[in-house]
RNA sequence: GCCGGGAUGGCCGAGUGGCUUAGGCAAGCGGCUGCAGACCGCUGUACGAGGGUUCAACUCCCUCUCCCGGCUCCA
C-alpha cells in the first residue's frame, strides 16, 4: 500500500516516495530551551514520533534528528532575568525536555545537535550565503537578501510584496528589503558571542536548523516536520538559506501539525493558559496525554480540556483492558470457529489500520480500528474460557503492534501476574478466601475485601470464569 | 490588505458522489451478575444557509453566514 501524505509545499496529498529506497531521514524542530515545553510543543513532538514509529511498522529505516535551540533571544533574556548564564539555563531545560519526553513515550532522535555546538558550521552556511550574493553585511549583522531567492515564499504562499511588514513591529532601516531576515547578529553586552568574519556576534535563528539539517540528513532530505506557526518564517526561511547555499532541493515533505487549544482559546502569554507538559501530567498519566494527542488527526485542531482528557483515559482503559484479558487467556491447542471469527476480524481491523494511517496518518480512524480489534476480542472472550495459541498469538501481536505505533506502552508487570510473585501469591489467597465467603453468601465481608483492596489500588472482577485481579497502574 | 483552515448527531471525532448515520463518550432498552465493575447485544438523534452540476451530494462548483489561524518570538 501507498502513504500518502500532505505536502504543505503544494498543499496536496501526495505519494510518499522517500529519496533513498527504505530509508527515510527526517527532521523536527525541538523546543528553544528558555522554558518547560507545553502541551502544544508536545503535540507536534507526539505527533513526530508517530510518524516516525508508522515509517517503522512500514519497515523503513528511519533517522531523525530534532534539534535544541539553546540560544536565541529568549534564552538570553530568560537567562538574564532570572540570573543564571544562557549555558546554564538551557542545559537546566534540555534536561526537563527530555525527561518529559521520555514520559510521554517519545522514542529518542538519533541525532539532537544544539546549537551552540554547531556555531562553526553555521558561520560557514552564512559564508557561502554572502558569498555567493544572496546575503550582505550591515555592520555586524548579516542579512539574508529575499529579493535574491526566486523561490521565497513557495512553502507559505506569501509574496513579500503583500507582506504587511512593520505592522506590527518596526523595521529595521538599514535592510534592503523589509522580509530580509537575520543569518548573524552582531553581539551586545551581556550576551554570549563567538568570532566571525564579521565580528563578534551569535548565529540567527534559521540558519541553526538548516545548517544542522544539511549536516547530519544532507542538502536534500525526505521529510521536515513542525506546528504550522513554523510555516512562516522559519520554514521559509530555512528554505531560502538551505536551496539559495547548495542550489538543491532542501525537503522535499513538509508536514505541519495544526494548533492546540486550551477550553477553546489559544495557549498565550496574555491569557495566562499556559499548560506545561508537566502541568498536564499532574492532571493525568503521560500515556492518557499521549492517546489523546493522538485523538484528532494532526492536521486539525484539538481542544486539552478535562472533559477531552477523561475521555481519552477511559477510551485507552478500553483498548488495554482488552488486551490483558486476552493476554489473561488460558491457551489450548484445538482451535474452533470462535477463533476463525476472531481472527479474520482482527485481520479486518488490520488492514482499516494501514488503510487509515497510510492516508496522511489518520490516527482518529486508526483508533478506531484498534477499537475493533477489543471488540472482537472482548465478543471472543464472552464465550470462550480459553484460546487457542496461534490464534492468540496473531491477535496479541497486531493489537500489540497497533498500541505501538501509537506509543501506548503496555506494562506486563501490570496484570498482576507476577510483581514480586510474592504479591500474586498473596492476593491469590484473599481472593480465594473471598471467593469462600461468596459462596457462604457473606456478601458484607466480601464487599469489604472488594473496596479495601480497592483502595490498595487492587481492582476486583467478578466473571462466569472466575474472579480476576489486577494491580492498578501507580501514578 | 494578503495568505490559509474549519462548520458532521447531546459531546468528541473520521469519511465518502449511491455500499458509513466510521469509531468513542453520553442516553435508552435487553443480557451477564448477590451487588458493583468490566463486558456482550440492540436502539435513537447528523452532515452551517442558499443556489447549481448530477439519475443521485453531507461528499463536486458558486455565493453567503459564522468561527479560527498566519503575515511578529511561538509547536
Amino acid at each position: 500500500m501507498v502513504l500518502m501524505v500532505y505536502n504543505t509545499l503544494g498543499r496536496k496529498k501526495e505519494k510518499f516516495v522517500p529519496l533513498r529506497d527504505g530509508e527515510v531521514r527526517m527532521y523536527v524542530c525541538g523546543p528553544t530551551v528558555y522554558d518547560y515545553v507545553h502541551i502544544g510543543n508536545a503535540r507536534a513532538f507526539v505527533v513526530a514520533d508517530v510518524v516516525r514509529r508508522y515509517l517503522e511498522y512500514k519497515g523503513f529505516k528511519v533517522k531523525l534528528v530534532s534539534n535544541v535551540t539553546d540560544i536565541d533571544d529568549k534564552t538570553i533574556r530568560r537567562a538574564n532575568e532570572t540570573g543564571v548564564s544562557v549555558q546554564q539555563l538551557s542545559e537546566f531545560f534540555t534536561e526537563a525536555y527530555l525527561e518529559d519526553m521520555a514520559k510521554l513515550n517519545l522514542k529518542r532522535p538519533d541525532v539532537m545537535p544544539r546549537a551552540t555546538k554547531h556555531v562553526p558550521e553555521m558561520i560557514e552556511a552564512v559564508e557561502t550565503l554572502v558569498e555567493k550574493g544572496y546575503a550582505y553585511q550591515v555592520d555586524g549583522d548579516v542579512y539574508f537578501d529575499v529579493s535574491k531567492f526566486k523561490g521565497y515564499g513557495k512553502l507559505s504562499g506569501n509574496r513579500t510584496e503583500a507582506l504587511q511588514m512593520g505592522a506590527r513591529i518596526e523595521v529595521d532601516p538599514r535592510k534592503r528589503n523589509p522580509a530580509d531576515f537575520v543569518l548573524w547578529k552582531s553581539w551586545k553586552p551581556g550576551e554570549p558571542g563567538w568570532y566571525s568574519p564579521w565580528g563578534k556576534g551569535r548565529p540567527g535563528w534559521h540558519i541553526e536548523c538548516s545548517t544542522m539539517a544539511v549536516k547530519y540528513l544532507g542538502e536534500t532530505f525526505d521529510i521536515h516536520m513542525g506546528g504550522k506557526d513554523l510555516i512562516f518564517p522559519h520554514h521559509e526561511n530555512e528554505i531560502a538559506q538551505a536551496e539559495a547555499a547548495t542550489g538543491k532541493p532542501f525537503a522535499r515533505y513538509w508536514l505541519h501539525n495544526e494548533w492546540l487549544t486550551v477550553e477553546g482559546d489559544k495557549m498565550s502569554k496574555s491569557l495566562g493558559n499556559f499548560v506545561t507538559v508537566r502541568d498536564a501530567l499532574k492532571m493525568c498519566q503521560p500515556e492518557v496525554l499521549r492517546f489523546f494527542l493522538i485523538s484528532a488527526h494532526y492536521r486539525s485542531p484539538i481542544d486539552f480540556n478535562k472533559e477531552n482528557l477523561r475521555v481519552a483515559e477511559g477510551n485507552l482503559r478500553r483498548l488495554l483492558n482488552a488486551f490483558e484479558r486476552l493476554e489473561g487467556l488460558p491457551e489450548r491447542k484445538v482451535r474452533c470457529g470462535d477463533e476463525e471469527k476472531l481472527v479474520s476480524e482482527v485481520r479486518e481491523a488490520k488492514q482499516r489500520f494501514k488503510e487509515a494511517m497510510d492516508d496522511d496518518f489518520n490516527t482518529p480512524a486508526a483508533i478506531s480500528a484498534a477499537f475493533s480489534v477489543a471488540k472482537a476480542i472482548n465478543s471472543y472472550v464472552e464465550s470462550n474460557a480459553e484460546v487457542e495459541s496461534s490464534a492468540k498469538q496473531e491477535v496479541a501481536e497486531t493489537f500489540r503492534r497497533f498500541l505501538d505505533v501509537f506509543g501506548v506502552q503496555l506494562k506486563p508487570a501490570e496484570h498482576g501476574v507476577d510483581q514480586a510473585g510474592l504479591v500474586k501469591e498473596l492476593v491469590d489467597l484473599i481472593v480465594d478466601l473471598r471467593q469462600e465467603m461468596r459462596e457462604r453468601r457473606d456478601w458484607k465481608t466480601a464487599d469489604r475485601i472488594r473496596d479495601e483492596l480497592r483502595k490498595l489500588g487492587i481492582t476486583i472482577e467478578d466473571t462466569a470464569e472466575g474472579t480476576r485481579w489486577k494491580i492498578r497502574r501507580p501514578n
